[in-house]
DNA sequence: CCAATCTCAGGCTCACTGAAATCG
DNA sequence: CCGATTTCAGTGAGCCTGAGATTG
């Protein structure tokens, strides 16, 4: 039939599956977290590090719940990225005078630094991510996406109360 | 200090985190597989069933190797996926008298029905899943994911030859 | 000797649950 | 007693690697 190049038989997948919203989804986002974990490795970051950071720059110093409730990471999972970022320095934890049961959590200088760093590289995995697509395009993917997880809400469903 | 009557504040992603192409592409997915898996398990199956399913329906009999390729399901993974569907007769699996390292998978009339069932509640939770989009939006969405995902091919490198 | 297939035995990340200890 | 917070322990799916045995 098609004469191409089909050296190497690639068996494409059947068109029934090509076309259906949640596996291309699912294709994209492991494209997307592949690309942005390809450049964060160079910092020895991962994705998480990121939100974390960006969440402390934004409404400054926060209790792990907060940050949970902001980021959409879970609180279980939370403690080890915390535990993370403090080995680099990037955070201080310290127990919340006002509410002893709570930890503060307060960005370093050297956490405002590794986050800029750690900015410049998730942008240009975006943008390596989007090139594919004309600025227009990437607006109304965004745009589409948005109007998605909103509606689909509560997408975390609040980490804590959960239930 | 702070008055504790904020007991049920949602504490929204910051701004910088929210429009992040890569982080709505994660939120979009998850919810996409937990609107698929939600339906899928009233039939005890899972999103790889279907896919391997459909694969053999439209390609007929198919190796192991084929299957993982056109499914995009690891070789390791298939293993398990395979057994799954041998115990509920939807599969046969024998081995190829013309090529005795490979086995042929074969859809059996039970695997058809199966099928049948498990693709009108894929199909539901696509349209759940898309349902805030109007029927333009949903192409576009669509339209957009597939260039992306063609472009950042290999985006299953091949299961098998990946090395 | 090289390549492909099937299988097992892991790896890691991530979403998610349960429960204990502490505190308001 | 209730509810919120931190932490630990663990599950299960999904993506991915490596290696051995068999066959072409």
């Amino acid at each position: 039939m098609r004469r191409a190049f089909m050296s190497t038989t690639p068996e494409p997948a059947p068109a029934r599956l090509r076309t259906i919203p949640s596996r291309l989804l699912a294709g994209a986002s492991i494209v997307a977290d592949r690309l942005v974990n390809e450049r964060l490795a160079a910092e020895g970051a991962r994705k998480w590090h990121f939100a974390v950071l960006v969440a402390l720059a934004e409404s400054g110093a926060a209790s792990q719940a907060d940050l949970s409730r902001s980021t959409g990471i879970y609180r279980s999972d939370m403690v080890a990225v915390l535990n993370e970022l403090a080995n680099g320095a990037y955070i201080r934890r310290e127990p919340d005078p006002a509410d002893r049961r709570r930890n503060v959590i307060t960005l370093t200088p050297a956490g405002r630094r590794h986050l800029e760093r750690l900015d410049t590289l998730i942008t240009d995995a975006q943008r390596e991510l989007l090139a594919p697509l004309t600025p227009r395009q990437q607006d109304e993917l965004t745009h589409l996406l948005t109007v998605l997880t909103e509606h689909h809400r509560p997408q975390h469903p609040r980490p804590d109360d959960a239930r």
